[in-house]
RNA sequence: GCUUCUGUAGCUCAGUGGUAGAGCGCGUCCUUGGUAAGGACGAGGUCAUGGGUUCAAGUCCCAUCAGAAGCUCCA
């Protein structure tokens, strides 16, 4: 006799032996075809497992939230058997998970192929091999073995990578035993659960794209074919998830980049070398002369230094020769005679910040010392890494670093966090985490004394601690010289970039000797900070674009005012309105051309200018305009100082009041 | 760097081994207009680059460069 306790609180005798299907058979029949899974005193299983003689059953319908991992699952597993059939025995699995926080993809599988080749073109043929096997509705039936018979059989399949997932396995994990699972001809080791029938998989699915990946992500290992897809209960949210995705590339920076004219990466400067045209530059130019007001009230000190330096100074720093692959080569000189041995395109502005604090003396009354340079730096990304503006080999860091006492050091890496938030906040950029990056304590890539490493870590815990931050530690993830916090935000498909970043270090003063006399009248080694809020310019500025899709508040915004006569009748007094505009310090394109009105403001709106105004005989007359916002249409007409007013307070509070009608600020955003 | 895919007009993209195409944009002209597309005509091409196969290559093959997705990396 089995008795089971269902999720209402009733009670249902079965007898024993009973499976979770039977408890749905019990139910309805209906509910025992739909069902997907169970949850057996809290553990989900497959259906067909068998109940134990008193136990808790919550059968999982396609409704249930945790139905969706498996139903991916499983459709990993019938892409499997698809791959095989067409491609035969050669073929190996190795991995297969479901995905369920990824933006793009619901699952995977690895494949080792053999000789074969998958291409895009293949997918339609494995999807549709993946059709009938749904169509076939095979059960999917689960079989515990030992670890040993496990083997023996894997060995008989000719499936090596999962005997060396085996063999991998702790002695615990393997004396727990191995289960396979099997659907028609396809045999497959695997945890589970998964659906009751491959015809369970239904319509929803589809395969997206076709990768490489390494065998365990080691670069050393073997490059297996990986297949993405994805897959939902119903063909409709299918749809609505295809939809989305297109929706994010539509926002993608690049293509806004290209359609509003904000950047160019041109192969023949070098690939990863954004350069800014004029409407991105403003951009650029506003966002640095924003931050300089920010520095200035912060305590910062701007300074300009050189884009490269000496090969010593950075044998000084460590950069060189430990990080030689991911730099430009060092520039020297063929011929003989020069007493120097080279120069290098600097990959980071603190040795040339350092050399400037050693070159007086410092009391510990003039600390804390801020250093802040919009400074321009050079890596040599690996090409694959490359990426619109988010993942270049030159870039601007919105850069400093600041000299103190151990003393100091807690309060001003609070104020360094408090700046990072300010910005984010005002950009209205509150989609991201924080992380702590600390050091591998296993890895030799680190410079420094642990006991420097143990206490910047700590200080870092403590201040994150303090201030109340959600944070996730990872390890490996800290800089060379330090361990750092670091702000991440997620592109418009769902990639995650580090923007901000914070970085404590002991060890560079150090290695470059500094100090400062302390009131006992001795030398004492200051704390630098390293940090960056937005990170890099050309990061940043990428991530901005597609969180406003293009559409900038006025104060970044590169046209602020489309000048729009109805017709060149009113030409002289248009060019009047813009040079007023102009001297109010607003940007202004005025339309020559001679196309009506109506389309005039159409291609404004697409090029996302904020504000329009419209001229014609009655505004002339009066000396008005008829203002347009982009979202909120037509705004009504006005007198030129009262439409400058009113557009010079919503740019000065970037945005945070405006005197145009509350209906602008309460559009919905398209 | 690795796996797969892509590269045709300023942009987005069609294009069966046999004379290079469309839409948008751009220019000129007509039109002089009132809140998201007026009309006509026209200019614009090393089909990424270099080899090869072929009577013939934008199209097939190889290499290189660049881009995309993913993996690895990111001081």
């Amino acid at each position: 006799m089995t008795q089971v306790k269902l999720p209402d609180g009733s009670i249902r005798d079965l007898p024993a032996g009973a499976s979770a299907l039977d408890v749905a058979r019990d139910i309805s029949e209906g509910l025992a075809r739909t069902a997907v899974a169970a949850k057996v005193d809290g553990v989900v299983c497959d259906l067909a497992t068998t109940l134990p003689d008193e136990c808790e059953v919550a059968l999982l319908t396609p409704r249930d939230g945790e139905s969706m991992e498996i139903l991916r699952h499983s459709a990993a597993h019938i892409l499997a058997q698809a791959v095989r059939r067409l491609h035969g025995e050669q073929v190996q699995y190795c991995i297969g998970p479901a995905l369920m926080d990824d933006f793009q993809y619901g699952f995977y599988y690895d494949f080792d192929l053999g000789d074969a080749k998958i291409t895009d073109d293949d997918l339609k043929a494995i999807e549709a091999e993946m059709k009938k096997i749904v169509k076939e509705k095979l059960p999917i039936a689960r079989e515990d073995l030992s670890a040993a018979d496990a083997k023996a059989k894997l060995a008989g399949l000719g499936q090596h990578y999962k005997i060396e997932m085996i063999d991998d396995m702790s002695s615990e994990e393997q004396a727990a035993g191995i289960a396979l699972y099997t659907q028609g001809e396809f045999t497959d080791m695997c945890r589970g659960p998964h659906l009751q029938t491959t015809g369970q998989l239904g319509k929803g699915f589809k395969l997206l794209s076709v990768a490489g990946a390494y065998w365990r992500g080691d670069e050393a290992n073997k490059m297996l074919t990986r297949i993405y897809g994805n897959a939902f209960f119903d063909k409709k949210e299918l749809a609505a998830h295809l939809a989305k995705l297109e929706e994010a590339k539509k926002r993608d920076h690049r293509i806004i980049g290209k359609e509003m004219d904000l950047f160019l990466l041109d192969e023949k400067v070098g690939p990863g070398m954004p350069m800014w045209l004029p409407k991105g530059a403003v951009l650029r130019t506003e966002l640095e002369a924003w931050l300089r007001g920010l520095l200035t009230k912060a305590g910062y000190s701007m300074v300009y230094s050189p884009q490269i330096g000496k090969l010593d100074l950075y044998r000084t720093s460590g950069h060189y020769p430990y990080y030689k692959d991911s730099q430009f080569p060092p520039i020297t000189f063929e011929d003989e005679g020069h007493e120097d041995d080279g120069f290098l395109l600097r990959p980071m502005n603190c040795p040339h910040h350092v050399q400037m604090f050693k070159h007086g003396q410092h009391s510990y009354r003039d600390l804390p010392l801020r250093y802040a340079e919009f400074g321009q730096v050079y890596r040599w990304e690996q090409s694959g890494e490359l990426n619109g503006l988010t993942r270049v080999r030159a870039f601007t860091q919105d850069d400093a670093h600041i000299f103190c006492t151990p003393e100091q050091l807690e309060a001003e890496i609070e104020s360094c966090v408090a700046l990072v938030q300010t910005i984010f906040e005002t950009l209205d950029l509150t989609d991201y985490s924080v992380r702590i990056s600390l050091r591998d304590p296993d890895s030799d890539k680190y410079v420094g004394s642990d006991e420097n490493w143990e206490l910047a870590e700590e200080n870092i815990r403590h201040v994150v601690k303090k201030l109340g931050l959600d944070y996730v530690e990872q390890i490996g993830e800290a800089a060379f010289y330090g361990p750092k916090i670091d702000f991440v935000v997620t592109d418009c498909i769902g990639r995650e970039w580090q923007l901000g970043t914070v970085q404590v270090d002991y060890n560079l003063p150090e290695r470059f000797d500094i100090s400062y006399i302390g009131s006992d009248n001795t030398a004492h080694r200051p704390v630098m900070i390293h940090r960056a809020p937005l990170g890099s310019f050309e990061r940043f500025i990428g991530i901005l674009i597609e969180h406003f899709a293009g559409d900038f508040p006025l104060w970044l915004a590169p046209t602020q005012v489309a000048v729009l006569p109805v017709s060149e009748k009113y030409d002289d007094y248009a060019q009047q309105v813009t040079q007023q505009l102009r001297d109010a310090g607003l940007r202004v394109d005025f339309d020559h051309t001679s196309d009506k009105v109506g389309a005039k403001i159409r291609r404004a709106t697409l090029a996302k200018i904020p504000y329009m105004v419209i001229l014609g005989e009655k505004e002339a007359e009066a000396q008005t305009v008829a203002a347009r916002g982009r979202k909120a249409g037509d705004l009504g007409v006005m007198s030129i100082a009262d439409f400058v007013e009113a557009l010079a307070q919503e740019r000065d509070t970037q945005g945070e009041t405006s005197l145009i009608p509350a209906k602008i600020a309460d559009e919905p955003a398209e």
